[in-house]
RNA sequence: GGGCGUUUAGCUCAGCUGGUUUAGAGCAUCUGCCUUACAAGCAGAGGGUCUGCGGUUCGAAUCCGUAAACGCCCACCA
């Protein structure tokens, strides 16, 4: 074996076992449950970081499942992502001189339906490379042909249900991709423009009114001016009409207390087509609503001005008219907030248009106890309250989008106007002739809906419709898997779709859609910066799995990732994993390259079997409380010290025979099973390594492996002798830094001297043989006095002595005793304070007292020998 | 503007209902070692007045108030 672990052939290796003994694959039978599904990624999309962090969670938490006996179901899949996906066709094809524009609706579609082909279960492919044990027979699609039943299905059962209702309403318009977008889609961001102070002259008179906007270029659409009534500087414009710049069309001015006093003139300029609140003042004071935008953004026929001009050129043109015609008061510099297309970064503008809507009052409602009578647990849980803010000032869903890909509309128009609702063209040509009364339709006379449903419209089905919980309600695979166990994924699309989840969940299977909600952090770069392209701090999954192994790369991931932090991702830290692996891997070589033999236990070896076994059982146990606390670096990070520190410093140096020597048989088997359970307890973190070493460690039969071996409960830990141990390892590191102090050499065999006080603990034969082994000790004995030229330590109440003839320096020797003295003289004087305080005595709890009383009598004793020590010395 | 969260060693973080030998871990740092499992290693060491101020208490990193800094979410006054 080499003495580097060389990760690349053994994980490919490994993998292709797993698929062909089926390790991944789960069908419902009497075991306990465990079911996660995938956050499904785009399925045209590559793996990135967050991914990696997302996807080692998961695997880490169904791995560990599996291992405790539960049935684990990990179900992965793609989501069609309808705008990302959408754009990235159209892009293709326009670098193919093809507009989209020219094709039919089919015609594109195929093209989309080609790259999805081409494209699509790449990241599912990457993921392999990461260790990920999902069951890929039942990989799903968000647009798979049961998927897109369900998803029909559920809106037609809303629509019945009333909860689906089409409108005209203000919606975010991306100008860019023509489609409506819902709240959740817009981002807003700073904005640094111009507040503009336009001259609105009023009619019949010579005065004006000045109006401040920072969007100039929507006054073709104005029909109202509007003032607050107890506005006074304002008041003298009651009643009259001004006329709005260039455009000259006289509008009335109006009076509503929504106008902020205090902000700009105090007079407000209404563009009930263009800007949310307008649209609202529209409503009220019934004003005429002109549309003024074409949906590419560009200003249309009904401006009459500047028709077929970009929004923005307008505005830097408007302006300049505004100022040559005398109508601009002043420009000055203003910063506000704009919202922007999520998918495709360009302003949104408000726009009103035709849409679908779903009602959210109802799914809000059945969807918020849940969550904060912790039925559904979220780690962390202060997202219960962001989730709480959300469902309370919930507004109704826009559900349509004006694209081709995706989920389309079932909705089809009947020819003298109004529409039916039906999962299928034969239903709805059924519906449409018991509506209208006219037998002799046929299907060309309906015409379907052009527009797609949002994406998440499709995910938010997904924990029922991956098991077909929504076509076939009570199947046997959805009443076995359904709820899920556990969701894993990050806290920035909990409204998109943690949330809807739970509403669906509640809406058609009545119960939570899962048990525990875990959120990721983000993944930065190690200066805190967002990983994205344009920054180049992203680093490529794949050649991180190349460089460093999968396993390293996952323990890299997480090392730093507690529940609902951001991650800082640094390399080191897959490096650090690497050097893990590294360790076990020649832990492994170091032990099977022993030579076994018929022989008594040595006493050293008894005793550290039994305190492994006590420190390996008492982890196990830490490790299991904090995977139900989902505290998995902190886990990880125990079993990491339980193997690097516990096991191969202490234990292996304990139990290491002498160079070319043999080892006994019962120490070999007991160390070999030590080694088999702490691989069990690694394997999820580490699934390659672990399991090439659990192969190797015994013969194993064909079909075989460590994924199945059971996670058993170990019971209670020694941890009396745990205790004694760590003051058996306090001794054996003074010694050692006693030596590394003088300079003297390792080989050099010292005697050691515990020194007789009151309160003496004296060694076992066992204890002694340990320490000895450990410390290159020729004896340990007891004195009643210290001996001359001595270095001395204390351990607990325990005073230790090395004899070191030549090796002394007296002053050193001294200066350190007396620092080491006020240190304790320090400590006592605390505890002296706290039990001469009456009050103390009184209030605090019995043993609380009883503590200090201990520290007060070991602290003297401490300092008596000290004290000894210098006296000693100065001699 | 509203809400939430964070602030503990150089870095990243534990520290649960106040009292566990005057604050812990990993990494990084320093010192000495190429000791035949591992230099991707071994052994040892140093490092913090727990963001500031005030309060409650016999006792505060821990509870309360307040200020500051940072982060996130929501709203979107032109």
């Amino acid at each position: 074996m080499e003495a580097k672990y060389n990760p690349s052939d053994i994980e490919a290796k490994w993998y292709e076992y797993w698929l062909e003994n089926k390790f991944f694959h789960s069908e419902p039978d009497e075991r306990e449950p465990y079911t996660i599904v995938i956050p499904p990624p785009n399925v045209t999309g590559v793996l990135h970081m967050g991914h990696m962090l997302n996807n080692t969670i998961q695997d880490i938490l169904v791995r560990r499942a599996r291992m405790m006996g539960k049935n684990a179901c990990w179900v992965p899949g793609t989501d069609h992502a309808s705008i990302a996906t959408e754009a990235k066709v159209v892009n293709k094809l326009s670098q193919q001189g093809i507009k989209k524009t020219d094709l039919t609706r089919e015609q594109f579609l195929e093209h989309a339906w080609d790259w999805t082909r081409e494209h699509g279960g790449i990241i599912l492919k990457q993921l392999r490379k990461l260790g990920a044990s999902c069951d890929w027979d039942r990989t799903g699609f968000t647009m798979d042909e049961q998927r897109s039943k369900s998803v029909i299905r559920v809106f037609c059962d809303l629509y019945e249900k009333g909860l689906i209702y089409r409108g005209v309403r203000m919606v975010n318009w991306d100008p860019k991709a023509l489609t409506a977008l819902s709240d959740e889609e817009v981002i807003f961001k700073e904005h640094h423009g111009k507040l503009y102070y336009l001259r609105y002259k009023v009619e019949g008179e010579d005065g004006y009114a000045i109006v401040a906007t920072t969007r100039p270029e929507t006054i073709m659409g104005d029909t109202a001016m509007c003032i607050n009534p107890n506005n006074e500087k304002t008041a003298w414009l009651k009643g009259k009409k001004v006329i709005v710049p260039l455009v000259n069309r006289v509008i009335p001015v109006i009076e509503d207390d929504y106008v902020d006093m205090e902000f700009g003139t105090g007079c407000l300029k209404v563009t009930p087509a263009h800007d949310v609140n307008d649209y609202m003042l529209g409503e009220k004071y019934n004003l005429p609503s002109i549309d003024i935008f074409n949906d590419d953004g560009t200003l249309s026929p009904k401006a009459e001005l500047y028709v077929g001009m970009d929004r923005f050129d307008c505005r830097e043109q408007i302006v300049k008219d505004l100022e040559a015609a005398g109508l601009l008061e002043k420009q000055e510099d203003y910063t506000n907030n704009v919202g922007f297309s999520e998918r495709t970064n360009v302003p949104i503008e408000p726009k009103l248009s035709m849409q679908w809507f779903l009602k959210m009052e109802h799914l809000a409602q059945i969807a918020l106890d849940p969550v904060m009578n912790d039925d559904i647990q979220f780690y962390p849980a202060k997202y219960k309250n962001t989730y709480k803010h959300w469902l309370e000032n919930i507004k109704d869903w826009c559900i349509s989008r004006q694209l081709w890909w995706g989920h389309r509309i079932p909705a089809y128009y009947l020819p003298q106007g109004g529409f039916v609702v039906a999962e299928t063209e034969q239903e709805a040509l059924e519906k449409a002739k018991q509506k209208t009364g006219n037998e002799n339709l046929t299907i060309n006379d309906l015409s379907q809906d052009p527009d797609c449903l949002d994406t998440w419209f499709s995910s938010w089905l997904w924990p029922i419709s991956l098991f077909n919980g929504i076509l076939d309600p009570n199947n046997k695979e959805i009443e076995y898997y359904y709820p899920t166990t556990d969701l894993v994924t990050g806290p920035d699309i909990i409204f998109f779709w943690v949330a809807r989840m739970i509403m669906a969940g509640y809406e058609y299977k009545g119960k939570m859609p899962f048990r525990h909600v875990y959120f990721t952090g983000i993944v930065r770069d190690k200066l805190g910066r967002k990983m994205s392209k344009s920054l180049g701090n992203s680093p490529d999954p794949l050649e991180l799995i190349n460089k460093f192994g999968a396993d390293g790369v996952r323990m890299g991931m997480m090392l730093s990732a507690p529940a609902g932090n951001d991650i800082l991702f640094d390399e080191a830290l897959c490096e650090q994993g690497r050097n893990f692996n590294n360790k076990i891997w020649n832990c492994f070589r170091l032990i099977k390259g022993w030579e076994v033999r018929q022989m008594e236990q040595p006493l050293y070896a008894q005793l550290a079997t039994k305190w492994f076994e006590a420190q390996l059982t008492k982890t196990a146990n830490e490790i299991e409380d904090l995977f139900g606390k989902y505290r998995l670096s902190e886990a990880l990070m125990a079993v990491y010290k339980l193997f690097w520190d516990e096991f191969s410093s202490w234990y292996l140096e304990m139990i290491k025979p002498a160079y070319g020597e043999p080892i006994d048989q019962k120490t070999y088997d007991l160390t070999l099973h030590f080694f088999d359970l702490m691989l069990r307890l690694l394997h999820p973190f580490m699934p390659f390594i672990t399991e090439e070493l659990w192969q190797n460690l015994q013969d194993r039969k064909a079909g075989e492996s460590i994924m199945v071996a059971p996670l058993e409960q170990l019971g209670e830990a020694d941890e009396q002798l745990i205790a004694k141990v760590e003051e058996l390892k306090q001794v054996v590191a003074a010694v050692r830094n006693i030596r590394q102090q003088r300079n003297i050499p390792q080989k050099e065999k010292l005697t050691l001297s515990l020194i007789q006080h009151e309160q003496t603990n004296e060694l076992t034969a066992d204890q002694k043989d340990v320490v000895a082994k450990l410390a290159n000790l020729s004896d340990i004995n007891l004195l009643q006095d210290k001996p001359a030229n001595a270095s001395s330590f204390i351990v607990g109440v325990d005073e230790y002595a090395v004899a070191l003839d030549n090796f002394i320096n007296k002053d050193e020797e001294i200066s350190k005793l007396k620092a080491e003295l006020s240190h304790q003289e320090g400590f006592l004087a605390g505890v002296m304070a706290k039990l001469n305080n009456a009050r103390f005595v009184e209030n605090a709890k019995p043993e609380v007292v009883e503590r200090e009383r201990k520290k007060l009598s070991d602290a003297q004793s401490r300092i008596a020998a000290i004290n000894q020590s210098i006296e000693a010395l100065s001699k």
